[in-house]
DNA sequence: CGTTTAATTGAGGAAAGTCAAGTGAAGTGG
DNA sequence: CCACTTCACTTGACTTTCCTCAATTAAACG
């Protein structure tokens, strides 16, 4: 999360960071409606954030692995719009918002990176509103593979093996799709020898495959 | 877009915008992979916003009517994630960027409108991967409907009556689904006498009808 | 005013959803 | 630590919704 600041002001980013917070699987870091009062990053774990429709329906609006940033779906007016909630044991960072801001005003890396920040997360967004408006489920499966595969790369972790720790139906809700298809699906790659799925473990066999779907 | 600043801050913040640009109907104001230098804000007329898949297929991702902000999706990278295009004969104002972050860092108040601006559109689009992801063609189109007669109503026209520069595919490109189920959409709500539609030409008879759909 | 582009409507087909049953994994308490 | 309960996942049969293709009508633009 840090990235680009230079040694000086790597402390001031630490101070500001004045407490890491623990959150068991299941339990919601912050709910929609709550105060928006901190941005969080993910330490160790993963979270999805939730949102949901009038009518009680709920869709799965995001996921979160370690390292990548939370809460700022608080930001236009105070409250959070969606809720976080650990998909396993997990802990984040609290970065208190109005600190933060009077941060950004003070150095420009700093508010040049939270800005990346909102962008990465507005740009992500759109990306997953394409993959909900024109892919087909096999499209939309692999294509949601292939971003986890490449996130886990991005840290430093394998990109051909990973645990994914949402359950069928938070996937299909991420998706768009019912957790039947997604099963169906993930059983059709692994018979394509495009993946290889032990439940919650998956490793991609045949990446160019993949990319192919 | 200037909400919530004090007098003395308005006249700063006139000064950064230093042109108006006028755009033809089906120009682009920019195009994904552009350069990003400027934040727009839509002074008359509407623009879509469309991403491109890298097999060709695009979705449009977004609608923005007069007085609403445009360009953000160039933030995370310094290039236009998505093309801008004018659905009629427009005109934007035009905000560099770079100006746009001085002033941020020395007024609170524009830093704050710059927050907000960037809250609503990560809300925004997360509401659009609901509308993607859990509902029904007649739902989305309902929602949509209704989030345009919304959105006419805060910039004070009428909530009722508008005119949707889209076109059927348009609309159902943003709402992930065919033109002709739209337009069979669209029939079907006006026999119901939800709505009364005149092609491009809008008015709901019927909103509470229209938001139990 | 004619030509192009957009919208409507119908018929038939395909993709994904629903319902249901059975299997496997995981967490809990004795 | 094992048995038990619960929850998650898989797979099949059937249904529904929406898409595709096609023909026609209406609207918009030069």
């Amino acid at each position: 999360m840090p990235q680009g600041l230079s040694p000086d002001e790597l402390p001031k980013l630490e101070a500001l960071i004045c407490t890491a917070r623990s959150v068991q699987r299941g339990e919601a870091l912050y709910r929609s409606g709550d105060r928006f009062d901190n941005i969080y990053a993910v330490r160790s774990g993963s979270m999805k954030t939730v949102m949901a429709h009038r009518d009680g329906r709920e869709q799965v609006t995001g996921l979160r692995l370690a390292g990548e940033a939370l809460g700022l779906d608080g930001m236009s007016d105070d409250v959070h719009a969606c809720s976080a909630v650990a998909l396993e044991d997990s802990t984040v960072c609290i970065v208190p918002y109005s600190a933060l801001k009077s941060l950004c005003r003070e150095i420009n890396s700093m508010q040049e990176r939270l800005h990346k920040l909102l962008g990465e997360q507005i740009v992500r967004e759109a990306g997953q509103m394409m993959v909900l408006g024109s892919l087909s489920a096999d499209e939309r499966v692999a294509a949601f593979l292939l971003d986890v595969s490449q996130r886990n790369a991005q840290r430093g972790y394998s990109s051909a093996e990973f645990n994914l720790r949402m359950t069928r139906e938070d996937m299909g809700s991420y998706l768009g799709m019912t957790l039947e298809t997604v099963s169906r699906t993930l059983s059709r790659f692994q018979k394509r020898g495009l993946i290889d799925t032990q439940g919650k473990h998956i490793r991609i066999v045949d990446l160019e495959g993949l990319q192919r779907v």
